[in-house]
RNA sequence: GGGCGCUUAGCUCAGUUGGCUAGAGCAUCUCGUUUACACCGAGAGGGUCGGGGGUUCGAGCCCCUCAGCGCCCACCA
């Protein structure tokens, strides 16, 4: 088969891929040591943005380099439920049809919202294969499978069984728009302006009055004591006597508590448990009662008749004038503090008392520290290693129950009889059973998707009932984007070193945001999102993966550049083009063996390929993809098409030939698979093998001597190049040369590769002496051109006369010669006899004028 | 209140333990219809690596400091 003149890439991706798919190149080999990534998984009814590109194109160059290596390797996709985001989502859809949650049961809504689901699977599946993940479909694991809930259910029974799972009352971050409590991590903290009002509280039997500041005055109908500093002086006296709260009748105690600081607003502190993580705690130290003011659906609640009803916003403003007109405001600052937001409303989060599922992370974060610590765990980049540890440090109990339908049911049973006996049982599509002649009552809620997902690895790879993939866990490496680092990856160390007793992966490579051309992020409302498909379409598969990963760090955010994905375009087609010079070249009948470097430029392209090889190894080894497609770039662009196939006109050899376009495919092919592949099948040079299951490129045997002979050949050609491109007219030249073999063998290579009339050996040569090459080598030109271009040679002599100073300057630094590598001495050496030469040569020219 | 990142060519960015003349893509300029490729070839211009100080034989890289931009974490009312 021939290949046609420009590669057009939606004529064979899609083929390609199923190629690759139908043959099984996806699944383990079970052969070599075990290599695996599991993927983040994209939702399941939803499609890929740019980020999941990302995510799908460094993964998937991981794998086929590894794959390449001889690993037995596993790319294992997998699908999200998505548990609070489809609720929404969801919750929208119930909305237009005039319904809500309050007219189903749960089991109805998990089976509508698992039928809207279904409906709308698929598509990211599709797009991660338009992407070229080598992923093994077959293992696909949807964060509902039965597998997932029965692990899940494991680890909750273990963590329950040993203590670590409790149920309480706390304070939790409550979304009054989405009737459900959220985890600490998903509320979304900004710092704001506020103002901090200072409001009077009247003292019993005493005529002096307490001023409290507050940023919701609003809660103080929730008061139940004022708190002050045991050794605050102002208030010492009053402690133990009793405040009447404003607007209402009740009478509330003044107490102590160290947690007051005296130097912040006035002092003295309102207490109202049922709405601040602070209060809650100095009411459970001093007993006190708790009143709820704010109901679960954000109105007032347990009030004086004109403020019941009201939202927070509408109460605040109206308890400050009936404050005012009470005579009991004391002034106000305005001042910065911390607000928290609802992160999918935008929100104010409310804190509200619930009694909520929580895991004690202490024991579990400890444990994942000492991995961190002890690297068991690699963070790339490691700048987020401390981060990590610190966000460990700090973290406290987690609320793992959600009041929404669509999600894992939590496995639990409260008694009919006696509120506080709870029994761990999975049969939750009951809702009610009897055990030991008590009816137990089914929990309601729903799991926090960060609790199953945080199990990912080792269910997926089904390690803990010894499935076949177990021996893919732990996995080689998570890779994922760093703003999922704490809800995430966080969580799947501790789980993972809890459930397993090892780490769920040994490195975890964080990729940053993919912002728009102009480093904004992208987002739907200002308009600026990049849909992958589109440019999949637009330049191909293999031209986004290359312009994706480019000039990108770890961790790092950085603007899509459509620049860089035609670059990557104009790659896959400089590929196929050089192929397609290498298929009509070679005889029909052209059989790949082992190639034998024979000219000089020969033994310079199998060092040149050999070094890319290693070195692209070396870069993706240590996770960096742009260097790595950049070494792949240039070797193929610069050093295959731009030298050797010039030179190989001249200078042909069937079998290296072959051997370069063989071996530029293996090392290109993680970076653009679909080109490469494409052109393997369709030369059709290994019938029994694809270029997916191919191994990386050996070692091939050259000669270092030649291979250095083929650089002082270029070096001539380059400046030849050069001096002739500053020369007027189109005229071509001759190169003269006198006694030297290099040349004389070489004499057609050097007049093709520099565009010259010839290349003639001459007893007295004349003209401008090409002199950087070191070579006894001159352009013929005419006495007045000649003339011309003494200038030139006099700015070029100053050049290296200034060069020779700064190396000879260098040698007499006697602490350069003592301390520098001794390498690094010779080679400066070397660099100042090269420059005296070259000094010699300029000069003798210009003697010569 | 803690922590982190960024500042390198006109633009967007690479640059791992400090080591030749600091790189890439795009953009710019000049030349080129050579039978693989104009999605091309040849050549060129363009940077006091944010400012200042320090360590070192040697600093884009390490330390200190200043400035600007951005991010994360955090229950000070």
């Amino acid at each position: 088969m021939k290949l046609a003149k420009a590669y057009t890439p939606s004529e064979y991706e899609s083929t390609i891929y199923q190629m690759w798919e139908t043959s099984g190149a996806f699944k383990p080999s079970g052969h070599g040591e075990p290599y695996a990534i599991v993927m983040p998984p994209p939702n399941a009814n939803g499609n890929l943005h740019i980020g999941h590109a990302l995510m799908a194109n460094l993964e998937d160059i991981l794998i086929r380099y590894y794959r390449m290596q001889g690993r037995d390797t596993l790319y294992l996709p997998g699908a999200d439920h998505a548990g609070f985001e489809t609720w929404v989502v969801y919750e929208r859809e119930l909305q237009k049809q005039g319904k809500s949650r309050v007219d189903y049961t749960r089991s109805e809504l998990y089976s509508q919202v698992w039928d809207f689901v279904a409906a709308q699977r698929g598509n990211m599946e599709k797009q991660l294969r338009a992407l070229g993940a080598s992923a093994d479909w077959s293992n696909l694991v949807f964060t509902l499978d039965e597998k997932v809930v029965n692990t899940v259910y494991g680890t909750f029974k273990k963590l329950w069984d040993e203590g670590l799972i409790y149920r309480g009352e706390r304070i939790v971050n409550y979304s009054t728009k989405y009737q459900t409590s959220y985890a600490d991590i998903e509320v979304d903290h900004k710092t704001e302006k506020g103002t901090l009002w200072k409001i009077a509280y009247p003292v019993i039997d005493h005529v002096a009055e307490i001023v409290v500041a507050t940023t919701r005055p609003e809660t103080l109908l929730g008061d139940t004591a004022i708190a002050v500093h045991p050794d605050d002086e102002r208030y010492k006296s009053l402690i133990g006597s009793h405040v009447v709260v404003p607007l209402t009748q009740r009478e509330i105690p003044v107490i102590a508590d160290e947690h007051v600081d005296p130097s912040y607003g006035t002092g003295a502190v309102k207490v109202t448990p049922a709405h601040d993580p602070n209060d809650f705690e100095i009411g459970e130290r001093h007993n006190l009662p708790r009143i709820q003011v704010i109901g679960f659906d954000g109105k007032m609640i347990n009030v004086p008749e004109q403020f019941l009803g009201l939202e927070v916003e509408e109460a605040r403003k109206r308890v400050l004038t009936a404050l005012k007109v009470a005579e009991l405001r004391r002034g106000e600052e305005e001042i910065e503090h911390s607000v928290g937001y609802d992160y999918k409303s935008g929100l104010p989060i409310q804190p509200l008392i619930k009694e909520q599922w929580f895991v004690k992370v202490r024991p579990l974060a400890n444990r994942a520290i000492e991995a961190i610590k002890q690297n068991e765990v690699n963070i790339i980049p490691a700048s987020r290693k401390n981060a990590l540890i610190q966000y460990y440090e700090n973290l406290r109990d987690w609320n793992i129950s959600r009041q929404i339908p669509w999600g894992i049911p939590i496995p639990a049973f409260q008694s009919t009889k006696d509120p506080s006996d709870w029994l761990f049982d999975t049969r939750v599509d009951q809702e009610t059973i009897d055990v030991n002649g008590t009816t137990y009552k089914r929990e309601e809620d729903t799991f926090d998707t960060w609790f199953s997902s945080g199990q990912w690895p080792f269910i997926t790879t089904d390690y803990l009932s010894e499935g076949s993939l177990s021996r893919f866990y732990p996995n080689s490496v998570l890779e994922t984007g760093f703003d999922i680092l704490y809800p995430w990856v966080a969580r799947m160390i501790m789980l993972g070193l809890y459930a397993t007793g090892e780490v769920p992966f040994k490195d975890v490579y964080l990729h940053g945001l993919v912002l728009d051309e102009h480093g904004q992020k992208m987002s739907k409302s200002k308009g600026n999102v990049i849909n992958p498909m589109e440019i999949v379409e637009a330049y191909g598969s293999d031209a986004l993966r290359l312009g994706i990963i480019g000039s990108r760090g770890a961790a790092q955010n950085q603007a899509f550049s459509t620049g860089k994905v035609v670059a990557g375009r104009n790659f896959a087609n400089k590929l196929w083009n050089i192929a397609r010079y290498v298929e009509n070249t070679l005889p029909e009948d052209f059989e790949l063996a082992q190639p034998l470097p024979n000219s000089l430029a020969d033994q310079w392209i199998a060092r040149q390929l050999n070094q890319a090889a290693h070195d692209i190894a070396k870069q993706l080894e240590g996770y960096r993809f742009a260097e790595a497609s950049e070494t792949v770039y240039h070797a193929i662009w610069d050093d295959v098409a731009d030298w050797y196939i010039e030179a190989s006109k001249k200078q042909p050899n069937p079998q290296m030939l072959g051997w370069v376009l063989d071996t530029s495919l293996r090392i290109a092919h993680p970076f653009a698979p679909f080109v490469t592949e494409t052109i393997w099948q369709t030369l059709g040079w290994h019938t029994d093998e694809l270029l997916i299951s191919s191994r990386w490129p050996e070692k091939l045997h050259y000669n270092d001597i030649a291979a250095g002979e083929f650089e002082q050949l270029q070096k001539l050609v380059v400046e030849t190049r050069y001096v002739l491109s500053e020369l007027p007219g189109s005229k071509k030249y001759t190169v003269l040369y006198q006694e030297d073999s290099l040349i004389e063998d070489n004499a057609e290579l050097i007049a093709w590769l520099a565009r010259l009339a010839g290349v003639e050996k001459a007893d007295q040569p004349k003209g401008l002496r090409l002199a950087s090459s070191n070579r006894e080598a001159w352009l013929a030109v005419d006495e007045e051109t000649l003339y011309e271009h003494q200038t030139n040679l006099e700015k070029r002599l100053a050049e290296a006369r200034q060069t020779a100073d700064n190396l000879a300057a260098r040698l007499q630094n006697a602490n350069y010669v003592d301390k520098a590598p001794a390498h690094l001495v010779e080679e400066t050496r070397q660099q100042l006899a090269d420059t005296r030469e070259l000094i010699e040569r300029l000069a003798r020219e210009l003697d010569v004028l």
